[in-house]
DNA sequence: TCCAAGCTATTCATCTAGACTATAGATTAT
DNA sequence: ATAATCTATAGTCTAGATGAATAGCTTGGA
């Protein structure tokens, strides 16, 4: 336990979950590895993975040792950085392309010091990989610190000679058998209007919130997008105030978040 | 440098300054550690202390370090007693006797957790020694997070039928040559009072608000302490408002606080 | 059903990092 | 001066880490 060369050989461990490409990875022996993970497990009194069948998977305690492993490393290299005077690591945020584009441009500029974007959102904060997330708050948020940043509504962006345009409010039952432009299947905003929504057609799908404009534009179909989305030419954007509102978070890590991912997140939260 | 061991070692070395007190706590041959820091230094690139005739001292780099290795340690505690389920650490706040008197009760109120309360301040902080600090800013907050919390103005307390008692508004010549009861020579109150006050007898010295208080009502000489000192009966408090007013303020360690911490000085903040 | 592939886990011989003893070198106090 | 108190180095030794060889388990395909 007491060295940070076995927390990172754990770490690499526990990303692949594979004794002997790990191995390889770490230029060590199989054999060397395994007996250091077991001697950390026995240190550490708990069993930090198990067996199904030939599959190995993560133990809880693993998973928070996972955690505290990357928390660890990254910290350590901040101080190597800091102690060689060179410039501080620059900070990664991660967060989704909507975010990006039409929520984070002001408290971004704002910003003094080396920025480094990711496309991502509270995993890749839970996994070490950015320093600070922003986006809508994903089913499990342990070890996260999450601050409530902006409620997006929703709505139907529609030709103005389509006939729902004549309404000035729009009901979710009127969308039955829409031709929608959505994202692919899977991704959370799919899912929520899967959840939500009356059967609909598939016209096209779309990643970002660009593409599913431009998919509208051309006229493959209509498409609900987050309100802060700009309305082109020739359409109207019709709210959907019985879908739920989407809820941008931002994510840092509960403990030991690093002193500029602070400063971004007031930013991003006074904007 | 990857071993938590040495950076303990080293930790206890710097404290002590002394190879082979801290050999000994470390139940270590002197010359084992002497290697161990000599390595250390070496894998960081840089000397980690110096030599005056037989003393030695911190570089810069040195200081560093040990304020990480605090941190390190303290993480590496932290993380083990979440492991094993055991209840988290108390959280530890150092501030001083007038601020835990008059300032911080409805916070500490407030606050749910295990806490530990100490006498101190920024440096308890720094050191490592305590999670949050309250108190007035000193010299050096490098290392820290200093948020403001509160002004507190200075007043004299005097009998109802002293002279002084009539003037409505103090000056500070007013105060020439006044008995006073006073803290400690050193303590930063007392040197506040003698850089700003004209000349000034000592009636009584006297460690805290309280006593200084007590000491008042006995008669033995009139103070000037902080406005959020209750004017016992027969007193009056008169404004001193050429003094600088004394700015209370929150530290927390810059990098790598705990959440607990956090939670508290928000509190203490908003209350 | 049985074998081959792909792992995990153990054993044992080897090797090295790090601990200790002894002692030199340096500085201050008496 | 000399003793006392440290830091620093040299050389030796050992516990523990490492790796080669291999046993044991699981899965998938012939």
């Amino acid at each position: 336990m007491n060295s940070l060369e076995t927390l990172r050989s754990f770490r690499i461990f526990a990303e692949t979950l594979n004794f002997t490409h790990a191995a390889e990875e770490l230029h060590l022996s199989q054999p060397a590895l395994h007996t250091k993970i077991r001697e950390l497990a026995r240190s550490l009194g708990q069993p930090l993975y198990l067996k199904q069948g030939r599959q190995l998977h993560l133990t809880e305690a693993g998973q928070k040792l996972l955690v505290f492993a990357r928390e660890m490393e990254a910290r350590v290299q901040d101080f190597q950085r800091q102690l060689r005077g060179e410039s501080e690591q620059p900070l990664r945020l991660a967060s989704g392309q909507g975010a990006y584009r039409y929520l984070l441009g002001p408290a971004l500029k704002a910003y003094r010091g080396q920025l480094e974007l990711r496309l991502g959102g509270a995993e890749s904060v839970r996994s070490g990989l950015a320093h600070l997330g922003v986006g809508v708050a994903p089913a499990d948020i342990s070890e996260l610190e999450v601050q409530p940043f902006r409620e997006v509504g929703q709505v139907l962006l529609i030709p103005k000679q389509h006939p729902l345009a004549r309404k000035r409010r729009l009901r979710l039952r009127d969308c039955r058998d829409l031709q929608l432009v959505v994202p692919p299947p899977g991704r959370p905003q799919r899912l929520r209007l899967e959840e939500c929504l009356p059967p609909f057609q598939v016209a096209a799908e779309a990643e970002g919130w660009e593409l599913t404009l431009y998919f509208v534009v051309l006229g493959l179909g209509v498409a609900v997008v987050n309100s802060f989305c700009p309305v082109p030419k020739g359409f109207v954007a019709r709210e959907l105030d019985e879908l739920p509102a989407v809820s941008y978070q931002v994510f840092l890590p509960k403990a030991y978040a690093r002193p500029q991912a602070r400063q971004l997140a007031r930013l991003i939260l006074n904007s």
